[in-house]
DNA sequence: TATTGTTATACTCTATAACTATA
DNA sequence: TATAGTTATAGAGTATAACAATA
């Protein structure tokens, strides 16, 4: 039952670490966490709608409003007028914006190499193994509790 | 190279579910995530100045003010006179403060046994080296950049 | 002179509700 | 009548700066 809890310790640690990786992101960016993931968001999805924004993030519509507003004064973002539906706007990247999101993805890569680049190969496998397993068991507990 | 993007995505993920998991804590509870801390750290280390809690949870003493007087006002906690400098006070559980704690720990648990305890043990060992592993890289890592 | 905690002020993220323009 | 986005208002967490009481 101890080792459990230990377990359970270094995966509280290690999702303390990746978050303070993105700190850093944030940090050198000057942007902040919402920020970062509409533009995350955006980069994935292409030229969106404030309504379709704020159901990939799970936040209100009122919300992507101060975001947008805020993306848009630093310059990563504006507002083109939607091609057929003139009550909507699409948030389009930026130049600014679209560097931003290259390097996101550049981080994240380089993230994942040093965090796993000099594990040898047969053990990360074992690691990717296990995690899915615990994955799978977590899933199925959350769907369960709520 | 597509292996390590995989594997982090996991570890996000894992991430991710643990703090879904936190998240219903909150809800059950009627606590924010900055309180739950303020009192796991009380939790952990017995009756704080403020002082020493704005270290623990790397905030400004004035931020702790403000979570005090929340918790003060919930009941989870009083604010006593240190007995030695009158400048201090000692934030202290209170009855109701102590069983939170209590119930924190308790899901705390068995999120691990439910988290882990369908693997079998040589996996899981195997998980918890392969963890130790990473997050050494991981912390190395951090050290140089920060 | 240094430290503990407070008041004052401000910014960010988040929410609900009411409203405008458009569909 | 329904939808996209806004203004209005509010609450939580965070910060810096100035200040009081005490060390």
């Amino acid at each position: 039952m101890e080792t459990l809890t230990v377990a359970l310790d270094k995966v509280l640690l290690l999702a303390t670490l990746v978050t303070t990786d993105l700190a850093r992101f944030e940090r050198e960016s000057g942007l902040t966490t919402a920020r970062i993931h509409l533009l995350w968001v955006l980069g994935a999805a292409g030229p969106s709608t404030q309504k379709s924004l704020a159901e990939a993030l799970g936040v209100t519509p009122r919300n992507v409003t101060g975001l947008v507003d805020a993306l848009a004064q630093s310059g990563h973002v504006s507002r083109e007028p939607h091609p057929t539906d003139r009550r909507a706007t699409l948030v389009t990247p930026t130049r600014k914006g679209r560097k931003t999101i290259r390097d996101l993805v550049e981080s994240h890569e380089e993230l994942a190499q040093q965090l796993f680049g000099a594990v040898p190969p047969r053990r990360l496998a074992a690691f990717v193994t296990t995690l899915d397993e615990t994955i799978d068991i977590f899933s199925r507990l959350m769907e369960e509790t709520s």
